[in-house]
DNA sequence: TCATGAAGGCTGCCATAGCAGATGGCACAT
DNA sequence: ATGTGCCATCTGCTATGGCAGCCTTCATGA
């Protein structure tokens, strides 16, 4: 049960709120959410409400709404009277919660292009000068950052309660993948960062339709340097 | 408080599971999300866990978890120990909404498109039969309940739970809007009719990338109708 | 040997009680 | 009349305990 003792998390955008102030439940959510995405929980993993409580040195009552939040996110699976556990996601399961993402920040695009004020739209920019000195630095970790706070910063544009969570939810569960995916080969972080100028252009044009299309693009693309999704060369294929 | 001693819910497939059987907080969630739907709780309103829990006739615990979940939908806010509110979602709230649904509804044909067995294509079938016939009966309800069935059906096809929850809430969200939509004028019945066949033909067609298409097509062009989206002829200018 | 069933230990679920923080009003001083 | 500090009262949040199902187990009987 050391699992739950782990101290960092890989996602600072979150880390902004202070962590003491956050209540019991939300900090056990996202505890138990970093375990299960990093592997400390495997699929399979019975998780009992009283036995995480004890393990955590907290009640049973925030452990099983943080419970009921991973539920909703699809991360575990519980049976009424019966258990809770760790859901099975294998790579099919990867790629799903992958196309599901790449859908909504579309849709979460299209809505930053129409919204976003100034002051994001320089807040966007700056991510993306980050995002290039980094990756001319040939400083992977910092691309991963800026990248996450230029996504971030689209959700937020949004203000939507809504696409916001989902989003947070869906970018926890392939993190790692993703991290693996700008560093694949060497052209991926002048590639991502290409793509991330270009989707910029497009919210500052005011574009929806182009900035939900090159976001969709951007993020199936990386999903497909990741390995998560097959290469798809032709999709022009029709039904008749 | 009467209004959440309402008797009825406009969501026939989530009946499928026993009203007894059901957890309290369950209960509780459904009552609190048709009222807030139906306008019997007008944004703005202030909801207290302990008060709503006594009108419900149940514990403060069921009713809190209920909230964290609408807080989840975006239909309530609330401020630590301040206080939930009804959110506001006036027109532009409802079109960011449906935005998003056109997005996973799309994701969730092309992942039916790949998976659906055929059994499944067989109920499809089954719910576009029955359209048709409701149609030609001029019976816009029963056109509509097929309608949420066929819906359902490839939601499930997906197996995701993530999508699934997702969208079960999201067409709560604007269910009234979609009945109107479909009484709007006597040229809509058909219309739909013919798109759900169109969709249905893609699923056959194993044709993830066209599933997708008509289906987000589909919700987007029944929003227009619904006026929760203005009506785009052009949709094909590009942001050079 | 094998079916059976009762008991104990699990589980999630719910009710109750008390906590700290936030709010509004009121008395008081300026 | 206005600013100020205190207190009753509200809120959401958490801890504790007990409930009813589910599952395993082992003794009992045929």
């Amino acid at each position: 049960m050391a699992a739950f003792m782990s101290a960092a998390a890989p996602y600072p955008v979150e880390r902004l709120a202070e962590e003491d102030t956050l209540s019991l439940a939300e900090r056990a959510y996202r505890r138990l959410r970093d375990s299960i995405v990093q592997g400390a929980l495997p699929p399979g993993s019975r998780i009992s409400e009283r036995s995480l409580a004890a393990a955590l040195g907290i009640s049973a009552q925030p452990v099983r709404e943080a419970l009921r939040r991973l539920e909703q996110d699809g991360m575990v699976v519980t049976l009424p009277r019966r258990g809770t556990v760790v859901a099975e996601f294998g790579p099919e399961r990867q790629a799903e919660m992958g196309r599901i993402r790449a859908a909504l920040e579309g849709a979460a695009a299209a809505l930053a292009a129409e919204r976003a004020d100034a002051a994001t739209l320089a807040a966007l920019e700056a991510q993306l000068q980050a995002m290039q000195e980094a990756t001319e630095a040939g400083r992977p970790d910092l691309v991963s950052a800026a990248n996450e706070r230029f996504h971030a910063l689209i959700h937020g544009a949004t203000g939507n309660v809504f696409l916001i969570r989902s989003l947070a939810a869906l970018r926890a569960f392939d993190h790692v993948g993703r991290v693996r995916a700008l560093n694949s080969t060497p052209k991926e972080l002048p590639r991502a960062l290409r793509e991330h100028a270009g989707i910029l252009a497009a919210l500052q044009a005011r574009d929806p339709e182009t900035a939900e299309a090159r976001m969709r693009a951007h993020v199936l693309r990386s999903l497909e340097v990741g390995g998560l999704l097959p290469h798809r060369p032709d999709r022009r294929r029709r039904t008749p």
